[in-house]
DNA sequence: CCGTATCCTAAATGATACTG
DNA sequence: CAGTATCATTTAGGATACGG
């Protein structure tokens, strides 16, 4: 049974990148919604409220080098440009669906724990900067 | 079925918070070394390489604010503190679980969609530090 | 329309020192 | 041991302007 305490989650572990890369809240929101469809840059944008274009480019982009999303350009004046999904990503989305499907099922609760925390800790200095103003 | 121009992930969705909080890679470790069974700081600290004291103390104490996460003071003098998972958290880590899973089970083909996609694009400026030097 | 490039600011991160 | 606090540096994020 080992030692128990060799690194479980090495450094140099070959998924080490792809959380980074892909365990982000944009990663998500983008798979799941080009799972219904292929669908164009700027409708992909507007159904994610509060994405800038920088960020969905980046965040497209990094889809497409690891190949979970496809990049088509359907047009050349003016360009349009079709992102799909592919096999590998939809693969993944269901996954990320289970973690989506997750915070749906328990926010109540997640929302309770937190303001019970945080009367717990009245006065001291955690910076929990909620939008609920 | 409506416009399907409305944003499917609104900015004031209750699960933002939630993705925001909690779709990130140590999320994704902690509460995977902490299912197996409670333990301490130092060794949950010791078995995900790379992170930081800081780092495992601000991802803990959400975990904690969200109550996927419990602590408990085992001893006073040298203070010692147990970390565990709740059932709550328990049941976001069996999603994320199959986040890990898919991971493992894909990284190859990841790393080689990576390869592809730069060779396809040798030239222009990505700029993609990889640590296999 | 779909980006890229630039600039600027805000936030995350890392190293270090210190406390009970 | 388990943190907190501070500071320096890096990185991410947003606004804007511009190009194919």
């Amino acid at each position: 049974m080992a030692s128990f305490e060799e690194p479980t989650f090495a450094a140099a572990c070959a998924t080490r990148p792809i959380l980074d890369q892909l365990a982000n809240k944009w990663s998500v929101m983008i798979l799941s919604v080009l799972c219904e469809r292929p669908q164009r840059f700027n409708v992909v944008r507007r159904r994610l409220e509060g994405i800038t274009q920088k960020a969905l480019t980046q965040a497209l982009r990094r889809l497409e080098r690891n190949g979970l999303v496809r990049r088509r350009v359907i047009a050349d004046s003016p360009v349009a440009v079709e992102y799909s999904i592919t096999s590998l990503g939809r693969s993944l989305q269901q996954s990320f669906q289970a973690v989506y499907q997750w915070a749906m099922d328990h926010c109540a609760e997640l929302e309770k724990a937190q303001r019970d925390f945080d009367s717990r800790h009245l006065g001291e200095t955690i910076d929990h900067e909620d939008e609920a103003g």
